[in-house]
DNA sequence: CTTGACCCTGTAGAATGGTACAGGGATTAT
DNA sequence: ATAATCCCTGTACCATTCTACAGGGTCAAG
């Protein structure tokens, strides 16, 4: 006796109602059972997934990369240096935004310490904190 | 003899010339001037600063987010209590961001390196390595 | 001095990621 | 048992962030 709501399950990720049925409807999530009145029934396992939909997203993926990422998974039995590859490509990615995330926090970092000494600011740290460099695809 | 029409900053900044025109648009960049026939005459700096725009996005930071990153920089001799309040807010955002990111990458090599051993793989450690926790505003 | 590559404004359309009803059943709390 | 609350489908609409013309002027090379 598990099986959640939709309401259930949305509050527990902090997700809005509507926002689960739209990611069904574009296949990030895949239909659960439903009861005999056509609600749907989610196993607890949902709302993990959910939350890390959520997380992935404020990370700065897009639904497809996340759909991606989880499809990983299920690709498992079958070509393992397939998935192996695309995985090593999206920490490539990670590391490459860490790197620019250091690189700004260093500058604003900067830009604080400017603050409370009164120096003069002659340039914008912030602006020339990331130079232009490789592409995030 | 510096200026730059918009062919040539959107070059060398790698974006488009409409890209350029809507950033102007929404107030992202400012109006520069014009010459007799009322073409954009962009001084060199123009492209650092849409460099930065460039990177920015690909870390995940809104227009509306980049605009005040830029924005901390104008207000500097202003209020200095406040622009040190914001940029500190703003590296608690990229520092959590970072954390995750590091959650996320962990997941993922962990992925890897059971993906190589060729070993049986009952759960998905990617949909397990963040859990639900913090929000990102 | 013409041809092609640029520039201008203005408006429209697209992709992404939702959000909000409308209209109508199902469940639950009192 | 009846009102409040939840669920269903379907469609429409929203913000963000571009992208693509249309219609017309400008500039630079051959």
């Amino acid at each position: 006796m598990k099986a959640l709501t939709i309401g259930k399950v949305a509050k527990q990720a902090g997700l809005g109602v509507e926002t689960i049925r739209f990611y069904e409807r574009t296949g990030l999530l895949k239909e659960p059972p439903r009861n005999d009145s056509g609600y749907r029934q989610y196993p607890p396992e949902a709302v993990v997934k959910l939350c890390f939909i959520k997380k992935a997203k404020q990370l700065g993926f897009s639904l497809k990369e996340i759909e991606e990422l989880i499809a990983l998974r299920h690709k498992q039995d079958a070509t393992c240096g397939d998935i192996k590859a695309q995985a090593e490509e999206k920490i490539k990615n990670i590391e490459e935004r860490i790197r620019d995330l250091a690189k700004m926090k260093a500058a604003l970092l900067k830009l604080t310490r400017r603050c409370s000494d009164n120096g003069p600011v002659y340039e914008c740290p912030i602006l020339t904190a990331l130079e232009p460099s490789g592409e995030v695809p």
